[in-house]
Parts: structure tokens; C-alpha cells; sequence
DNA sequence: CGTGCCCGGATTGTCAACCATTTTAGGATT
DNA sequence: AATCCTAAAATGGTTGACAATCCGGGCACG
């Protein structure tokens, strides 16, 4: 009874997220994270459609969850959906990254690191500094996905500080597709320099000085941005 | 009966999505439009609260398109919505209008725009040629609703010839909060600016010439910058 | 042999009724 | 006056059923 795919056969298996009982929560954010990790693991190939019913069945819910799920995702734009077609996988283009993603990424970042500066609090750092233990912790045993993890906390943590609402909006609807984008072409920079980034990210954060963090900053997410070679994978458009 | 209200009593009548059956399509897309509409054109005030069940009811649909709704309206920066609070109509301060919103809508609309050079066809041409006598129909008549859809129209048809599908799908997602800024304080400039100003880059479009066209984008995008004097309203965000 | 039409299965969109979970606002108690 | 408690309000999730739409395949026709 295999799954109807449009582009291949790639038999992704989901763990419920109904089940053990520990993790509570609203189970539709429980699903939003499951796809997205799956998504941006490459579990979905793009061009895979996304099947309500299916991914109900697999995850232990009711449609609705799945639903919400689905246009979280595509908020993310990590999915697209069509009337009466359903959700379907969506690709990055080297070129969007380079040129609108990453642009937008500097954008928000260096007016909340700016903000932030201002309002961040010690326990905002030791917050932090925990994150970048954390990342050193995952870079030291390799784990790429752990450490990738602690990076997205150590700036949702000083971009919800910065207490800009849109901008942080913004960003949570950004970097899932720019990680997606890094986790199917060759990486980054390696995970000790990526610590190493972080370090010095937050030692320049403690200075409360702009001039001490924004060239870090752009360095930082300017420098992530391997050598072309990538196709664009970007299915069915029409007119409007 | 009077619905529940979080900041004032604003008294918002909206009429049911159902009636008619001429226009048919999705409810829920419907829902989405007619909520927009009234929040960009300050039927609600910043704060207030959008409860589901009433929304549903005044409407004339179920609680079902009206949630999704809500999302569609939490990814466009209108509102806000907390777990087992619901959503609250967002305002936009001024600052994050200037530092993230607006050099956003430049970096989208000139990579987007320089795409589209390559790839308009004369339906295209067309097409925008109908959106700006449309402008100008509403320009004489100071209907600035009708100027507005069709300035919007005029961008997205653009946009979506670029084939840039996260750079369409980031710009649907930031032109509604600008929209409702420019509503809420003094607009921008005049409607005969507003039309001369397309009329300009429509024509520089049909030269494909980038070197045409960017000069008049970015004017047209940063020019619309009227001078402070906002007030933010953001209601509650605790710590992550 | 290709072309176009029609049909039925698959999937999404909507509805309705219901219960669980959580927040919130009063009210009673101390 | 402050605290605790309770009940109403609202959201989150479930189920089951339809309606609307899309898609692929078979069939008749040229």
C-alpha cells in the first residue's frame, strides 16, 4: 500500500507523537516540528507530496493538527499547497538563498542584535552561554543536528530578548528554509568553527557594543555560503 | 450581545462570507480576505481580540476556515496568537517598519523585479497596463481602496512572473502589515504620485532595461516614508 | 492511431457536535 | 486586603460525514 509520491519512492517512516505521554503540548505544534525536522533532514525529497490522511494515520492524530501543520509549513516555505491539491515539497534555488534569504537574515538579525544590546539581560547571557556549551558539547561528539539546534536557540534567544515582534516573525519564518537549503548541499563552515563563532558572538554581545558585534555578526552569516552547484527543485507554478 | 473586547468598544460589523454563491472558492480564503481587509483598514484596533466562535458566527461559516484564517493572518504579521489565548490584532511600531520591513520589501521586489525583466511576456505587459488605468480610474474618483488593490495587483503580477517562489511567498507575507502602517498613520504620498509612479515603471519595464527600472523601484519603495510620530502597540510577549 | 470526453477514485475543504485543556475573572474565605 | 477556589469562556483536538475538486484511465469518435 505505498503512499502515492510524485517524484520517487523515498518510504519515510514518522514516529507517532501521540504516544508516550511525557511531552505534552499541543499536539499540532508536536507535528509542525516532526515534518519540519523530516523536511529539513531531507526525508522528503522535493516534489514528495504531503497527504493529510497519510501523515494523520502515521502521527497519531486527526486531521486538523495535520492541517495547521501544513500552512505552518508553507509559512516557512518549506511546503507549498495548492487548491484542492494538497502540500508538496519545496526546493531552495542557490540563487533565492544568496539573494533574498541570506539578505533578509542580515536584515533582521543585525536590527535585533542592535536592539538587543540594549535590553539583554544576564540571564539572557547565561542563557546563551548555555546554548554555546551545548553546541560544544554536540561539536566535540559530531553531532551535527544537536549542534545545529543549540545555533537556532542561541539567536531566538536574543532575538525574542530584542522584543521586536515582526522581526522576530520574520526570522522564525526564514531560517527553516535556509537550514533546509545547507542540510541538502554540502554544510557550512565545520562545527568547530561554528562554535568558535558563537563564542566570539557572545563575548561581543557582553561589550553592549554595536561596533564590537555587527561585523561579527555579517561575518557569521555571510561567510555559511558554499560555491554554487546547486539545482533548484520548485514544482508546478501557474499564472496567478 | 456585545462581543468581548480587549481594548475599546469598536463595534465591527462584518458581513457573512456565504451569502451571494456567485463568488464561489474557498470559504476560508474568503475568511482570510474579509479579515484582512478589515484589520488593515483599522476595523479593529491594535490589541483587540478576535474570538473564533464570533468570527465564525458573524461570518456565516464554521470554526474551521475561521482558525485557518487566523493562521494565514499570524503569518502575515496582523496578528498574534497565543496557545489558549487566541489571537490578538497586531500594531506595527515604526522603527521595524523602516529597519526590517521596508529594506525587506527592497531586497524582494529588486531581485524579483530583475528576474521578471528576463522572463515578462506581453500578457504580462498587458496585464499591468489594466492595473495601472484601473489606478488611474481610482485615482480620479479618491477611491484610495480600489488605488491600493490595484497597486497591489500591479507588484504581484510582476512578482509572480519572476517565478521566485520564496520571494513571492516572503512578499505576500510582509505587504499586509506595510499596508495597514500606511493606514493607520497619514498615508503616503498622493494618488496622482502613486499612479505616475507605476505608469514610470511600467514603461521602464517594457525596456528591460535593469538600470531603468531600479532607480524608479527603490524611489517608489523608500519614498512612501513618511516622517515619525507612531506609537507601537504590541501586547504581552513573556520570555520564549 | 490519435483526440477529446466522461467517469470514478483519491484528496482536500467544510460542517457539526462533542469533549479535553487551559486561561481568566469573580467570589468566597481567611 | 490578599489568597485560594470555582465556574464560565475560549481554544485545542476528535470523529464522522459530506461536498467540491482534481486526476488518471478508459472509451467513443473522428
Amino acid at each position: 500500500m505505498a503512499v502515492t509520491r510524485a517524484v520517487e519512492t523515498s518510504q519515510t517512516e514518522l514516529a507517532p507523537v501521540a504516544d508516550g505521554g511525557l511531552k505534552a503540548g499541543r499536539r499540532g505544534q508536536q507535528v509542525v516540528e516532526t515534518l519540519r525536522t523530516a523536511i529539513i533532514a531531507g526525508r522528503f525529497e522535493p516534489g514528495e507530496r504531503l497527504i493529510e490522511s497519510a501523515l494523520s494515520t502515521e502521527l497519531g492524530t486527526s486531521r486538523g493538527p495535520v492541517r495547521e501543520a501544513l500552512r505552518q509549513l508553507e509559512n516557512e516555505g518549506l511546503v507549498m499547497s495548492l487548491p484542492y491539491r494538497g502540500a508538496v515539497v519545496l526546493g531552495v534555488s542557490d540563487e533565492e538563498v544568496q539573494h533574498v534569504l541570506i539578505p533578509i537574515r542580515l536584515t533582521v538579525e543585525r536590527y535585533s542584535f542592535a536592539k538587543a544590546l540594549e535590553t539583554m539581560t544576564e540571564d539572557d547571557f547565561a542563557e546563551i552561554a548555555k546554548q554555546v556549551w551545548l553546541m560544544e558539547q554536540a561539536a566535540k561528539s559530531g553531532d551535527l543536528t544537536k549542534a545545529v539546534e543549540a545555533d537556532l536557540q542561541f539567536h531566538d534567544i536574543v532575538m525574542t530578548a530584542s522584543g521586536q515582534t515582526h522581526t522576530l516573525q520574520i526570522w522564525r519564518s526564514i531560517w527553516p528554509r535556509i537550514r533546509a537549503y545547507f542540510f541538502r548541499y554540502g554544510r557550512s563552515a565545520s562545527l568547530e568553527e561554528m562554535v568558535e563563532d558563537h563564542r566570539l558572538l557572545l563575548a561581543a554581545l557582553q561589550t553592549r557594543d554595536p561596533k564590537q558585534v555587527m561585523p561579527l555578526l555579517e561575518r557569521h552569516i555571510t561567510v555559511a555560503t558554499p560555491p554554487p552547484g546547486a539545482k533548484k527543485l520548485d514544482p508546478g507554478k501557474k499564472r496567478r
